[in-house]
DNA sequence: CTCACAGTTTAGAATGGTTCTAATTCGTTG
DNA sequence: CAACGAATTAGAACCATTCTAAACTGTGAG
């Protein structure tokens, strides 16, 4: 009886809890993408990734509602859009402080620690404008 | 005769000493792109701006060959892309060393020197990866 | 100067990620 | 449990970008 396995039924209860406190209706489709998202660790999905991912789950979820959920989520501060390939959107799990190596020819995100890098020198922006984030992305690639 | 007037033809033949100096053929389309976007300062184009842009001058430049011809100045190292908005891709004629403002609702960049801002603290990548550059978004909004 | 060919341009079709629409289904509250 | 607003969905629509195949144009040879 110490922690439980990860049961659907607790993953469930810990997705519902989720959405609940981010005021959102725990749908069956929201409670499954949820659980797919936050049960491991951090992160990073596209929208067809957790599409192809819940659906073989076997649960149906239509495109649309992935769309729809991944921007919701986002809104609701449980997700954070990362903006580093033209081509496709990424959501990350992890909404603290952090950045990216990004590997773009395997579409491929990793996390840099926000306390580990420190931006200086950024300018005051022009008059009118105030700094609402600094992102940071380290393009790599494979040797 | 001191300096002379931008007019036509001194703007054409700068153009053309810098595809040619580009191992780039100087096509009346190329040298019609080249001659807008590296006249004045430091740009940053999409590609339907540039071609409404030329559009507006008088020229027909069909809005394939302003891709076709966004890209080639890129491989050639005259222009650099940035990803900032996953709705569409930016140019910039600014190939230096620097990094960017961001306006969103604007879509509108605005250049950072690269001697003013400094990264520090980035961890060496996973083994196998090489770092290919750094880029810094500093995403501003409207008071 | 002219020819011929590789390199370019182009209109329009095609693509691919994302968003929209309108109808159906589902959660919640009374 | 009824009923209403919210959520889901299939498929159409969208839009930036790329592709295709045909027409055109620099350029270097002769």
């Amino acid at each position: 009886m110490a922690k439980a396995l990860r049961e659907p039924k607790d993953t469930s209860a810990q997705a519902i809890a989720r959405l609940r406190e981010a005021g959102l209706r725990p749908t069956r489709q929201r409670v499954e993408l949820a659980g797919v998202l936050f049960q491991s660790g951090d992160r990073h999905v596209t929208a067809e990734s957790l599409h192809d991912e819940v659906a073989q789950t076997g649960v149906k979820v239509s495109l649309a509602t992935v769309y729809n959920t991944l921007h919701q989520f986002t809104e609701a501060g449980l997700l954070r859009q990362v903006i580093v390939d033209a081509a496709r959107s990424y959501f990350d799990t992890n909404t603290g402080d952090h950045q990216h190596f990004f590997v773009e020819k395997e579409g491929l995100l990793i996390d840099i620690p926000g306390e580990s890098i420190a931006v200086a020198g950024v300018p005051a922006p022009p008059a009118g404008l105030s700094v609402d984030r600094v992102d940071v992305v380290v393009r790599v690639r494979r040797n």
